[in-house]
DNA sequence: ACAATATATCCTCAATCAGGCATATGTCAA
DNA sequence: TTGACATATGCCTGATTGAGGATATATTGT
């Protein structure tokens, strides 16, 4: 039986990208409902709504209820504890040393794209397959 | 055309517990091979291997060829930009107040476990479904 | 009670993923 | 070179997922 990451455990649920940009949108102002979001991130409303679904089943934001309208918050404590994890990597990136160390190593890099390739020519020529953003701050 | 969520973002690379647990154990020691995660984990060496593939072609960790070993070890650069991410959320549980409003409103809490129940009950029981753990330090 | 608004949930589909196992590739030692 | 060791990759399968769209549920105003 494959699978248990529950959609309802943080590292999942901010695994997406668009439920990141959620996050985000919700974090400029102090409370939102669905229907801002709605037009803030320019996507169908039951889209948001999933979205916002799996986001508060893992405990990442909170629903209030204003008549017809429900208002989501971000949930701190939750956030802070994919913060925790992180955080005991921070020796990682505190030392410019190791910066420099891990980008000398970089030099003789790793497997290729992996999907694609395959190339059947001795030298192995490694690369990192680097298309994704470094900084998915979506 | 759904899911792009492609494994080499960071953040879907440690969504996987198991693939957090490989990085607590890179953590630990300053460089490791694949044979002394395989002892460590316990795994099937074949399953670690995947593992440190998606770990690496995320650039989470880096790899050194020693002989027919592989060291590999934390790539913090890449954890950094997960951290920036996280960090800022920061003001959402840097005050007691946040946590205590929010507190409030976790009350008045959200939908049920969403797979179980839809109890046509009037009262909507709002219920978490608080089974997940709360620090995923895997 | 009815219509309109706001939001959540259901269903289906295509794509992805993790795990198991077998096997390929690479490297060292004799 | 041969064989053992170390690691990566390929394939298959069952399960999960996100998106889209339709629809259900709830709430307010009239």
């Amino acid at each position: 039986m494959p699978r248990i990451p529950n959609q309802s455990d943080a590292f999942t649920a901010i695994a997406e990208p668009g439920r990141r940009r959620v996050l985000g949108a919700l974090a400029r102002d102090e409370g939102r409902d669905v229907t801002g979001l709605v037009q803030e991130l320019g996507w169908p409303q039951p889209r948001v709504s999933k979205s916002l679904g799996v986001l508060r089943r893992a405990g990442l934001v909170t629903v209030e209820r204003r008549g017809r309208r429900r208002v989501y918050r971000v949930n701190g404590g939750r956030l802070r504890s994919v913060y925790d994890w992180v955080r005991h990597f921070e020796r990682f990136w505190e030392s410019q040393l190791e910066r420099v160390r891990a980008r000398a190593e970089r030099i003789e890099r790793e497997s290729r794209s992996a999907r694609e390739s395959h190339n059947p020519l001795k030298g192995e020529h490694d690369d990192n397959g680097h298309r994704e953003r470094n900084h998915p701050h979506d």
